[in-house]
RNA sequence: GGCCCUGUCGUCUAGUGGUUUAGGAUGUCAGGUUCUCAGCCUGAAGAUCGCGGGUUCGAAUCCCGCCGGGGUCACCA
């Protein structure tokens, strides 16, 4: 059976958004699910279009995300080398001559002007625009000043689609199109057709936008004679609106991005792999190794699926709460906020284990924990916005916690030994919990809300406990 | 305008003629978890399966027509 090898092949003209970024994920899980290769190819031959950098970028995101390729630019390399369009132009050039030496390729004598103004007759007449019905009868010889077009066979053509199924098209959308442009460089439409095949791809993964295009790459296949990959057409992720595909332009966010934010990548990648494909169960979430056996693209959803930041967060929850401790202080190194800084590293655990389950993402961080490392400043708003603390006079809530105070002094700090004392403190004081433990709360924390009170009252801790009551009580 | 793709709760989806009074998840709301936020548990609301015909004892599922949305018709990819 021949070797299963999918790419991506992006061009570097900015980053990497949700919409790219699955693309590349579904095209690396068919790779490695079947031990092939998985390929990372650039193509720039847009020279206006690129983006000092871009390219750098992307594989970052590419790395984040766990998405290693076999072959690569730069310090990877392969045996079919190079791996960026613009350093292979000898190779398009060799095959551009022998589509003009099988008399399949000619040079294209109209002005850039000229082209337009047929385009714009057919418009007018409402007809689609077709080149080839202007193909010039005596073209001038191929010398690398004009484009370089292909001379088309126009027919009917019925190909499969891994995950549209089986299409058809008839002979009116094939036409004449560019191979290599007037600057020397191919166009998207010939290199990756010389490039998948010179690279032996097999299996051809992209989105949508490229599906009115296959006619006539298979049109290209033919008159090249050569074999062509299988070919699997990807809805677009679409942008808020529900309408348009996702893009730069809009609000697609830089995928790393959110690692800035704090985002787990295998949740980045379990969300994209259910963003228009499941596996027929009731399954939401996924590893990265049951998505590499499960994955399929048959099973791929044919309409386009919206991106919703709101489930992203829930399933980026649903893996910060399932991280063990330890793992998770790893990933949380850089997203303390500046007053942890000093603090030790059992410590920190502790914190972390108070917030975990409260996570959605990492720099949220600093907000949730920020009263463990420092004293804030008193807040009377905390009180006076209370619903029910606010109809207590100072004198009452002064004898509220000079009691607590007192308990917690004999108190061990242990666990079920502050369970205890708030339980004798309420049938003491004859309090509800929603008013006694809201104002120890206050008082320790200067936050209306932190983790379980018992909890956040045994990581501070006895003495720092103790001190803020004191502030607290004197602030009264 | 031609051609191509597409259309199930707000969102992601299950579903390929009958087990479907259309299931799950998320989101929303309510109750519970000694307090708050989150989590967890329980429950509720939420889809005339784009619309109209037809086939069939029976259709989200098959056929026809229509409508909506998207893509493409670049010396961009």
């Amino acid at each position: 059976m021949k070797q299963v090898r999918t790419r991506f092949a992006p061009s570097p003209t900015g980053y990497l958004h949700v919409g790219s970024v699955r693309t590349a994920l579904f095209a690396w899980l068919i790779a490695r699910q079947r031990n092939g290769q998985f390929i990372l190819r650039l193509e720039d031959t847009d020279k206006t279009r690129e983006v000092t950098g871009s390219d750098k970028h992307m594989m970052e995101c590419l790395k984040w995300l766990g998405l290693d390729w076999d072959e690569g630019p730069d310090d990877v390399s392969g045996p079919y080398g190079p791996y960026r369009q613009s350093l292979r132009l000898d190779i398009y050039k060799e095959w551009a001559q022998r589509l003009v030496d099988n008399g399949r390729a000619y040079s294209d004598p109209y002005s850039p002007d000229q082209v337009q103004a047929f385009r714009e007759e057919a418009k007018a007449a409402k007809q689609p625009f077709l080149y080839r019905e202007h193909r010039p009868s005596n073209p001038p010889t191929w010398n690398g000043k004009h484009a370089l077009r292909f001379k088309s066979d126009p027919k009917p053509y019925q190909w499969h689609d891994e995950v549209l199924g089986d299409l058809s098209t008839g002979p009116e959308v094939i036409d004449d199109f560019i191979l290599i442009k007037s600057d020397g460089y191919p166009t998207y439409n010939f290199a990756h057709i010389i490039d998948d095949y010179l690279m032996q791809i097999s299996y051809v993964i992209r989105s949508q936008e490229f599906i009115a295009s296959v006619p006539n790459f298979l049109n290209l296949y033919e008159a090249l004679m050569i074999e062509r990959p299988l070919l699997a057409t990807l809805p677009y992720v679409m942008g808020p609106d529900g309408k348009k595909k996702l893009s730069k332009r809009d609000n697609a966010k830089d995928i790393l991005d959110y690692r800035q934010d704090g985002y787990i990548h295998e949740a980045i990648v379990s969300f994209l792999a259910t963003l228009g494909w499941n596996d027929g169960t009731v399954q939401e979430i996924y590893s990265i190794e049951e998505l590499i056996t499960k994955f399929q693209l048959s099973r791929v959803q044919r309409s386009g699926a919206r991106f919703d930041e709101q489930r992203l967060n829930w399933v980026d929850g649903y893996f910060i709460r399932h991280l063990a401790l330890d793992d998770l202080y790893e990933r949380s190194q850089t997203f303390w906020p500046e007053e942890a800084k000093s603090a030790d590293k059992d410590y920190k655990l502790k914190v972390l284990g108070t917030v975990q389950e409260r996570l959605k993402f990492l720099s949220e961080l600093p907000s949730l924990t920020k009263f463990f490392f420092s004293e804030l400043p008193i807040n009377p708003s905390l009180v006076s916005n209370h619903k029910l603390l606010s109809k207590i006079p100072s004198g009452k809530l002064k004898t509220l916690l000079t009691a607590s105070r007192e308990s917690f002094e004999k108190s061990d700090f242990t666990l079920p030994d502050l369970e205890q004392r708030l339980n004798k403190l309420l049938e003491s004081l004859g309090q509800k919990p929603v008013v006694l433990f809201s104002l120890i709360r206050i008082a320790t924390t200067q936050a209306s809300a932190s983790p379980a009170l018992t909890d956040t009252l045994a990581v501070l801790g006895k003495d720092t406990v103790l001190h803020r009551i004191d502030v607290m009580l004197a602030s009264l």
